[in-house]
DNA sequence: GCAGTGATAGAAAGCGCTTGCTAGCAGAGT
DNA sequence: ACTCTGCTAGCAAGCGCTTTCTATCACTGC
């Protein structure tokens, strides 16, 4: 029923070994013969099969991409920009691939599954982006995990997320710290005392980094902490007006909001604003990324640009071989502070 | 080196079929021979092949979900929502499928490739989201495409994308000429008069439609077209932005901006405001689909809500086969009128 | 004119798994 | 006691491809 390499060999009048080469291109053969091969494929609108031709020669051309998110831009232009560069269809890259995005939707279960899921496929690389989950018995089991990947000649390449010890895996990681820290610093110079941080989930290594950037900022200032000052939450718009509201309600006061990222900072301006404060008069209020509407927040979103397509980009190059991991495996990739308007000296 | 079934099956004292059917499940195995293989392959740290296994099984578990455009939320949203019903890792569905979102970037060619590249690993099921080139070279090798899958077993659905006849492909379709329509007759009914539309690609169906569907409630309103008010562009802020000052060049007495979608519109806001006008009371400005950011713009879009989430769990539950399709493999989900503050009567 | 040399093509042995069919075996029925 | 039946487990034949090794053939050079 359906047309195999055996066919078109028949039609072509040849072997199937040949007709094997001809698709692989790995082994001279003499033109008129490709092709006639050629010629019988498109005739008989062949179609490899992906699992055998897997499984003969041992490797396979698919490329995971793992996400916690991917309705949240943040990932989704990552992942654009890790597809673009694993070639995919249409990518400059030689032989085609498969380039896949899973979702994990944060769950660290999910996150292993696709792993071993991965794994089963003999995946040829895998990419993780995005924020890694901190709890022992998880992380140890994903370092696991990515070693198996690893020893059985699967590129690993984490995208914007803490390098894994021992696992052979490069790290391009995002210095959630350093711009948390340039961020703050930025509105304490404007004046800021009083700041609210709406953090992102407590177990996530983005959340902890960037609130501790925040708060070195703070010290650094000689400004006291507050716990009060201080909400947990997820890196999404209802948290950030949640939060808000909570961080009101603890301290009237505050005259800044920091939030996790920018849909957060979208959500905690909502709040602000209903809660009947403008923007940046009565409080000031700052995001992280710089997604592409944070520029048409009004007022604009102060906040701190990741290079999200740069480092996808990089990292989907690494996955392919096609560029030299950062000596050691690990490079920290550099936010930039954005400054807009959402920001001023606070008046009160 | 790597362990196979054969290993397992030593260590278990079985044999491999045995090992095999433990861990497919669909044969009976006394439940101490399961207990003993399942241990074996604990202590082995077995995972299964995945092409051995697709190959000797004729199927896969591969799903595919295409998308035009993975770093935008629409996309974004439905790929979240049909992974969701997919199973993959964590969902309820029975044995783990790799539901995987292939981004075409909206080029007819990586859409063909990615389908190609679907069929060749045999997937279980495809779901293709968004509008479609509608140029008949291409359209024609999709539908043969498409056709061609269905035969191989593969199911196939498309979601928030028109029925595509003969292929045995089951649509979910978004009315987005009823949208537009009611959009703009809400528009016209608050009293605009001067219109325009910032179109998406002009050979996508999504783009006729939308645009249809404005065009029919401005004939509706006695309104006579003028092809000064209509510009074509992407899907994408940018394009709004550039879209908008194009229109306000063309003719500066519009007093509404209806955009393809919603990201169009943040970009058209943005051009308005910084040609000096005021949202809505110089310029009024409409978006579509009603993503999460919409409501967050100053002021909130006025727009369409399409049911993005609710669409894509169905294609995915479809794709399953947990859900029937519906009479006639084809049916349209309609989007619902959000009216916000971006639209308001003209003043002048 | 004959061995030597390249260039091409074919034969055949798997790759690791699934599954139809068969075999063994214990308890039930007569 | 003997066949019948139902439950398990094993055998072995592939699934469709890749790849090593070998064979063939046309030249080349002496």
């Amino acid at each position: 029923m359906t047309v195999t390499l055996a066919d078109v060999a028949a039609r072509a009048q040849v072997s199937p070994a040949t007709v094997s080469r001809v698709l692989n291109g790995n082994y001279p053969v003499a033109a008129s013969t490709r092709e006639r091969v050629l010629r019988a494929v498109d005739e008989l609108d062949y179609v490899l099969n992906g699992p055998a031709s897997a499984l003969a020669a041992a490797t396979s051309d698919l490329v995971g991409i793992l996400v916690n998110d991917i309705a949240d831009p943040f990932f989704g232009i990552m992942a654009s920009a890790i597809q673009g560069e694993i070639g995919g269809p249409g990518g400059r890259a030689g032989g085609e691939r498969l380039a896949v995005v899973c979702n994990t939707g944060g769950s660290p279960e999910r996150e292993l599954t696709y792993l071993t899921l991965l794994q089963r496929q003999r995946a040829a690389a895998v990419v993780l982006t995005g924020g890694a989950v901190e709890a022992a018995p998880h992380a140890e089991a994903v370092a696991a995990k990515l070693r198996r990947l690893a020893e059985a000649g699967t590129r690993v390449v984490l995208c914007g997320r803490p390098p894994v010890p021992d696992t052979g895996a490069v790290a391009l990681t995002f210095d959630n710290r350093g711009g948390a820290r340039a961020l703050t610093e930025h509105l304490v110079g404007l004046g800021h005392r009083r700041l609210g941080y709406i953090a992102g989930p407590a177990d996530r290594t983005t959340t902890r980094h960037r609130l501790e950037g925040h708060r070195a900022a703070l010290r650094a200032a000689g400004i006291e902490e507050d716990a009060r000052w201080t909400v947990y939450g997820r890196y999404d718009r209802r948290s950030g007006h949640e939060a808000t509201l909570e961080l009101l309600r603890r301290d009237p006061s505050l005259t800044a909001v920091v939030a996790a990222n920018d849909s957060v900072a979208l959500g905690a301006c909502a709040a602000l604003r209903e809660s009947g404060l403008r923007i940046p008069e009565d409080v000031s209020v700052a995001g992280f990324d710089d997604l592409p509407f944070s520029i048409d927040a009004v007022p604009a979103l102060t906040t701190v640009r990741l290079p999200l397509a740069e480092a996808g980009a990089r990292a989907g190059r690494i996955a392919m071989g096609r560029e030299e991991p950062p000596p050691g495996g690990i490079t920290s990739v550099r936010g930039e502070l954005m400054v807009r308007g959402s920001a001023a000296a606070p008046r009160r």
